[in-house]
DNA sequence: CGTTATTTGTTCGTATGTATC
DNA sequence: TGATACATACGAACAAATAAC
């Protein structure tokens, strides 16, 4: 006799919740239980329906949800695997990206994926302290951890004070360092807001992530240290694959 | 002859997105342009699809993806509505649930889902600066606003110092209170972890929200005045609902 | 370099269950 | 109670990405 290693609970209480979610939990259930470890192959969709003895929707449903929960993986055309932690991303008030990568032991890439010069929303234009179509510079970077999307970040900023900032951010590579270039030293952050939700195509498809995978949402405020706000920083995480970590002593 | 509100995109480059794509993107397009405005409901499933030329199926993968973008939110048997904006939550470095909610005009509530002594896993009890193993109390909390759940705050905290908290708490109705009882008074939050992802069967169902709609997860170590750690505060917000508002220079 | 098998993604079809009014 | 509207489930077929040959 076999001990199958996905199986539906049967216990009465459970046949409360429809079918896809106790697909869901057998899953989870073989992955806490170490049956399956973490970087592993699921078997394919129709091997799993069947030792479900269910549908292969259902279980397509099934894994959908833990993908979103930063459980499983799907890569198309090879297959389902069970996930790896996410990395732990720490933010003081200064910190930066390529700090926090390299202390996670990551090798940062950054990639421009689109820039232009636009005129300011009512909102950017708020934040920004400028007129409400006032143009601004905007660039749109792709940063990734060992080749991994990790977040799409979009900057503004005016282009009366930053006109050539991303010809020169093409050449320096570090924001940081681009506003160097400009005598702006020691900027920090000002007000942040963040929230959730599932990626527009464009994110999804800019961080290689599945439509049913929740995106982090974070905008801030940079001000220089005369405290000018020099740059709205809109960046969307893929946020299975960090972790956001304030640390409130060491600001 | 009449105007449709919702219709799928015709220009060829739209072809390269699924079917599903197109009339996600034709719903939030009727909803830009204002064809359709906050709080209106949207035609049936069924007749959506008739507009648009396509399958329920279809149809139904676009509302639920909208969902979880916030855009869109279904009452089941009733229809489907246009989402009114989330609720902006400010943080600071003291700031409470109450305070923020009256700030933003909201009657808010607070239930008890859950409470008991449980025994610490290792990380809880690293975080609290307790043996693992060693009992705590925990406490969970529903927390709404306008009678619309926006929180499950999630409390644990050592048993040696709040034996009876849930009681207390259970009479006082406020966690800053019931803290005071104990004499401790003025404490402060030290680190916090945010992430995001899927809802769990179980905060869906406490949250009322649908399993497509991101959850934001708050995790932050409260500290006494002394520093030492009095509670672990793990709070789910449904992210649809809030926007979550940092702002340093008010800390 | 094409061909084929494998695996996930999309689309329509059909039926039935369940919440709300 | 009946009508309406969203939710679940199984079925069938084909498209698209990937890997192995």
């Amino acid at each position: 006799m076999t001990t199958s290693v996905f199986s539906l609970p049967v216990d009465p209480e459970a046949q409360l919740w429809p079918l896809w979610r106790r697909a869901e939990h057998s899953i989870l259930a073989a992955i806490e239980a170490g049956r399956v470890g973490a970087g592993d192959q699921l078997p394919p969709e129709h091997q799993l329906a069947d030792e479900l003895g269910t549908h292969r929707h259902t279980v397509r449903r099934a894994v959908e949800t833990l993908v979103g929960r930063g459980v499983l993986e799907i890569r198309r055309g090879r297959g389902t695997y069970v996930a790896r932690g996410p990395i732990s991303y720490r933010i003081g008030r200064q910190s930066r990206f390529t700090q926090n990568m390299a202390a996670a032991g990551c090798r940062t890439g950054v990639r421009i994926l689109r820039s232009a010069t636009v005129p300011a929303d009512a909102e950017t234009a708020r934040w920004l302290q400028i007129d409400t179509g006032a143009p601004m510079v905007t660039l749109a970077l792709l940063r990734t951890g060992d080749d991994v999307p990790i977040v799409v970040a979009r900057h503004s900023m005016p282009v009366d004070r930053f006109a050539d900032f991303a010809e020169r951010f093409a050449e320096i590579r570090s924001i940081t360092r681009t506003f160097a270039s400009y005598n702006v030293v020691g900027y920090t952050r000002k007000a942040t807001r963040i929230s959730a939700r599932l990626p527009t195509p464009q994110e999804a498809g800019d961080l290689a992530i599945s439509a049913s995978a929740p995106v982090l949402v974070w905008v801030s405020v940079n001000v220089d240290t005369d405290g000018r706000p020099i740059n709205l920083d809109a960046s969307t995480f893929a946020a299975s694959r960090v972790d956001i970590v304030f640390d409130n002593e060491e600001q």
